[in-house]
RNA sequence: GCCCUCAUCGUCUAGUGGCCUAGGACAUUGCCCUUUCACGGCAAAGGCACGGGUUCAAAUCCCGUUGAGGGUACCA
């Protein structure tokens, strides 16, 4: 058995969407799996949807999601080039091959013909298929129409008669009659080819074993099977992934939110969390656990273990992955990661030391990155809050005050300023005032950090500092007194 | 319309004829921990789309129905 080769081969129309970045992250898997290549190729046949910045938006997704490539348009290959405009000769010369055998023919029709065409089947009912009018063309009349320069596409004259399977990897045995296949356009009027011709040419040429690609290719995949047989060549193994779906059952699109991988990340997703969720859609291993990085997927991931049916992507499963990746990756690694986010947000940290501290009180609480700043702003400067913020439930203004300025004494007075020994002391001062823990304890954290929901007392202290802990009790009992 | 594909808790899924009284995770609810919010722990609720077969036995096999998704372009 020969070495694997499988490719993902995107058309370079913006930011990449997950669910194609899905379908990537299962070719990466298998390649890495089975120990073989992962090539990476540009689709751009259509000049229509170009965008520019793509083929970079697609490396640095990639990239950005820790999937390596082992042959692709940046990094060349045996195969090269990996973009399809670079290699027009090869699709147009094997269009012409197919016409001289007599399994394509030129087609000159114009747009509009078959526009009215398609509406005129459509009324009646009737499946909207190419009516062959140009199938009986002579050598002459083609040659007249070619010299006067009329603008031709080739067609692949696909047989009416039997049926067309295959085997797919995932779903089994699929088939159809070849009687519903439309004579599919191989080389449009522009020069260049479809998907369909350039698809099938460079994965022969490039030596693709398993064609990975999600589901919405199933009806296109006998096409591609006859210009195998046309060409005379073995087609690769196919794989068809079920299609990722937004919580209506539909094809995920921008009007359900973020859809790209760089809206993710902006977002503040990681990218093992990103990596993590994605790889289980659609997929699960045989164990029950959940929680696998990239290097972990390659080693588990089996294309036979793919589910069939489409899967639903479900934000909150996703948060979830993030909340556990950020919850679990070293301290000082999130605070780094952290740092673009606080930046944009007009928080510029100096003492990285006092960040990493900083981060590790917020660690459990972040779901994503994004919420950084707010989370963190209060260790940089001094928070805006309602005065009643000090005042806890079931407390009133008097007994925070009296709270507020017991824990300066107590604060003041404290020679070692670690932990136990400030809880202690804490605590010993709400038995003395006669009141609960709870009705200083809030009142010295909403001081410190104007927020309802924030780390805890000592530990917000204990990182404060004595100096600057001291001075927001002082406007805490300022604001109480106006 | 026609063609293809699919169908287990709300969601992602385990399950390949008896280990299923259908397991796990997310979300939800309750309790515990607790100065708050999280985290963590414990518990609860929640599912084999429907109808026929086959079989001693079906979530698992077959047929049909329904529903969903995809395709039906000189887009990929």
């Amino acid at each position: 058995m020969s070495e694997v080769r499988v490719r993902f081969a995107p058309s370079p129309t913006g930011d990449p969407h997950v669910g194609n970045i899905r379908t990537a992250l299962f070719n990466y898997l298998y390649a890495r799996h089975t120990g073989g290549k992962f090539i990476v190729r540009i689709e751009d046949t259509d000049q229509v949807r170009l965008k520019e910045g793509s083929d970079q938006a697609i490396f640095d997704s990639l990239r950005w999601l820790g999937m390596n490539w082992d042959e692709g348009p940046d990094c060349g290959g045996p195969h090269a080039p990996y973009r399809q405009s670079e290699r027009l000769e090869l699709y147009k010369k094997h269009a012409l091959e197919l016409v001289e055998k007599g399994m394509a023919y030129y087609c000159f029709c114009s747009a509009e013909r078959l526009d009215q065409m398609r509406q005129i089947q459509e009324a009646a009912k009737k499946a909207p298929m190419y009516d062959r009018k140009c199938l009986n063309l002579t050598k002459e009349e083609i040659k007249a129409k070619i010299d006067a320069g009329e603008p031709y596409v080739i067609r692949l004259k696909v047989p009416r008669e039997g049926t067309t399977e295959f085997e797919d990897i995932i779903r089994g045995k699929v088939s159809f009659e070849n009687s519903v296949v439309d004579d599919q356009v191989l080389l449009k009027s522009d020069g260049f080819p479809t998907y369909h011709l350039a698809c099938v040419v460079d994965d022969h040429y490039m030596g693709i074993t398993n064609v990975i690609r999600a589901e919405e290719w199933i009806s296109s995949t006998p096409k591609h099977i006859m210009l195998y047989e046309a060409f005379g060549w073995t087609p690769p193994r196919f794989a068809h992934c079920p299609m990722v779906l937004a919580p209506d059952r539909s094809k995920l699109s921008k009007r359900h939110g973020a859809t790209g991988v760089k809206q993710f990340r902006d977002l503040g997703y990681l990218p093992e969390a990103l990596v993590n969720f994605l790889a289980f859609l659609g997929w699960a291993p045989q164990d029950e656990r959940e929680i696998f990085s990239l290097d972990e997927l390659c080693e588990a991931f089996e294309l036979e273990r793919v589910n069939k049916a489409g899967a639903i992507f479900d934000m909150n499963k996703l948060d979830w992955y993030n909340g556990y990746y950020i919850r679990h990756i070293a301290t000082e690694d999130l605070a780094n990661r952290t740092l673009p986010f606080l930046e944009k947000a007009g928080i510029v940290p100096n003492d990285h030391d006092y960040l990493v501290k900083c981060v590790a009180l917020v660690q459990e609480r972040m779901k994503n990155l994004a919420e950084a700043p707010e989370l963190l702003d209060f260790f940089f400067k001094q928070p805006e809050y309602e005065p009643s913020l000090l005042i806890p439930k079931k407390s009133d203004v008097e007994t925070s005050k009296k709270a507020l300025a017991k824990c300066k004494e107590v604060l003041a007075g404290l020679d070692a300023w670690e932990h136990d020994a400030m809880e202690e002391a804490l605590r010993k001062a709400a038995e003395e005032l006669g009141i609960k823990s709870g009705q200083i304890l809030w009142p010295l954290r909403a001081a410190l950090t104007g927020k309802p929901a924030s780390p805890g007392a000592f530990e917000v202290t204990l990182v404060l500092g004595k100096k600057e802990a001291l001075a927001r009790l002082d406007i805490a009992l300022e604001r109480l007194s106006r």
